[in-house]
DNA sequence: TTGAAAGCGCTAACAC
DNA sequence: GTGTTAGCGCTTTCAA
């Protein structure tokens, strides 16, 4: 049976062409054949995918993409600042992603935004390198999605956003920050201070919100000075445990794993002891968090999930299908020796 | 002059068909325009260019590309693992490549090798849809490398390699692993031991050659049992940090920022003081060691430049030019308190 | 200097 | 069930 396969074939490019006058039939029996659509009989089919096996031939997606209008992509779009960057997340949430376009036989496309820079964004989209994209975050004013929305591109967004009309998919970050709070109260620990980052990340804004609504819920009166909100730097991070420790704080809440990082090596440098002298928790967890000594009482998720999850969301999308518009994905309360 | 602009246009999918009806040329001399290839009025030329700004026309690259052969995209190939996807590294390296992809119209195409599957490696090229690929780190026995040389599309590699006819570039990790073993035998610092990951790494390998170099170049015998290589898992360094102090070491050479900062971990919860009873130094930089206290003397280097270097020699590799086989990258010693 | 026409590799009416 | 043909939007000979 090996007798017919050229192996010339297999360094030269072969297309629908070739394969069609290799065994005498048109080139759009040969199509059908591979896509399935159309009637064909079922021997020629066989002989046909057979050859094609034989010979590995594979389509020029181009040419398919031209004749069909689909490029075969679609767009990762990452903010492109270092303090971002380096963060897993982005990576994590991307094998999800990657793992869909996988077995859809898509491909990622990677955009960066740094700031309100979207030229990368507006490429990709004008010049129809994309068939959708997928946004890994959502700022409060965020012109990626506002664009977006204009340009009439299938697209979902990783995070929560005040826009109407976009599909999101989000870990629920309201009652996971709100039960991981809970539970703090539940223990005892009454006087909160949160240490937080950019309020222009509508994921903080949701974790303040989760960590009022607990207090609330418990019947606790929010005390102002222990919001400490807009912690950019470190040294904006080492000013607010020490507000948070002058104010009589039994805990400090952090809204992320930097932040409670940074916090984590100031109070060691003052040799502030922990659990003993104050306790600690994050609202996101990390590697750093979980090795430290005594490891951190954080709130756990599973950005690979997101990121797939997300991904199937826009093929149906793309496809046509009608999605629901937010979807929330599930958290975990690792309660650790930081809170003891 | 604005009259002639037809507000709908820019709705509507501009071909240069179009443009060039609306101009009363053709689709011939509308391509020659921006190309800028072929013999074209300065008068015609600066008409059309005006009008396809004027309406926004961006050339379909799908055509573009099934006429000229060219995807536009270059691949950018990670490895899958979490250890390694985690690391900041690969995104700051992607960060320069994508300010070259970008100023050369060009976008990057994601491909993640999962171990030894480099199924989606070979989709992309097989499926022709990139003009060619970087490699993110290279392995010993590598088999994108050996795969891709087959292919014969143009790649480079971040990185070295033993394959031949490689292109390769690399940070000088023997010269600077060197410089810094000899720096901390200058300090009069002897008893020296090299705590290192997988010998799979090509990298591993340098790091162990620099140091062996500056042992040698100083006269001093290398101590077999001081060479703890091979740490996979953090039990495995702990393990070896141990083995060094009961050997008596005077300081913990790692190869990484994350054996480091394990060791770092350890040596804290034994309550065993840098640099007082012990000094420790990294072969790798990283936002941890440098916010450790003390902070941990350590080898700085530029991802981004090494992406933003490999991009731009991977664009002449496309284009034929002949360029170096290797390039090796600067490097810079921070010393810091941890060795003092 | 400009244009007509063929072709890149594939799809999809519309015949037969 | 299979083939013919006309595109998809752009590039590039070859003529004019």
């Amino acid at each position: 049976m090996k007798e017919m396969v050229n192996t010339m074939n297999s360094h030269k490019n072969q297309t629908i062409g070739d394969i069609a006058d290799a065994l005498g039939v048109s080139k759009t029996t040969v199509s059908r054949a591979i896509s399935g659509k159309g009637r064909i009989g079922e021997e020629t089919r066989n002989k046909i995918l057979e050859y094609i096996d034989e010979v590995n031939y594979k389509p020029n997606p181009m040419a398919k993409g031209l004749a069909d209008q689909r490029t075969y992509n679609i767009g990762w779009v990452i903010p492109g600042d270092t303090i971002a960057t380096d963060l897993p997340f982005f990576q994590r949430c991307m094998m999800g992603v990657s793992e869909v376009t996988m077995s859809e036989n898509y491909d990622i496309l990677i955009s960066i935004v740094y700031d309100d820079n979207i030229a990368q964004l507006k490429r990709i989209v004008e010049n129809k390198k994309v068939d959708g994209l997928i946004i890994g975050r959502t700022l409060v004013d965020d012109i990626s999605i506002k664009y977006l929305k204009k340009s009439n591109i299938p697209f979902v967004v990783i995070g929560s956003t005040y826009e109407k009309n976009v599909i999101q998919i989000d870990n629920d970050h309201v009652s996971a920050c709100k039960e991981m709070t809970s539970i703090l109260l539940m223990k005892g620990i009454k006087k909160l201070a949160l240490i937080g980052g950019s309020t222009s990340h509508v994921v903080n804004i949701s974790r303040q919100k989760g960590f009022e609504d607990a207090l609330k819920e418990y019947g606790l009166k929010l005390d102002q000075d222990m919001l400490l909100l807009n912690n950019e730097t470190d040294d904006d991070i080492e000013r607010s445990v020490d507000t948070a420790i002058s104010l009589g704080a039994e805990c400090l809440v952090c809204m992320d794993d930097r932040i409670c990082y940074t916090a984590l090596l100031k109070l060691h440098r003052d040799n502030i002891i922990i659990p003993d002298k104050i306790k600690i928790a994050s609202f996101y967890n990390s590697d750093l968090l979980a090795n430290n000594q005594p490891a951190v009482t954080a709130l756990q998720y599973d950005p690979k999930e997101l990121g797939n999850f997300a991904c199937r969301k826009l093929f149906k999308v793309i496809e046509g299908e009608k999605v629901e518009e937010r979807s929330l994905l599930s958290y975990e309360v690792m309660l650790k020796g930081s809170t003891q």
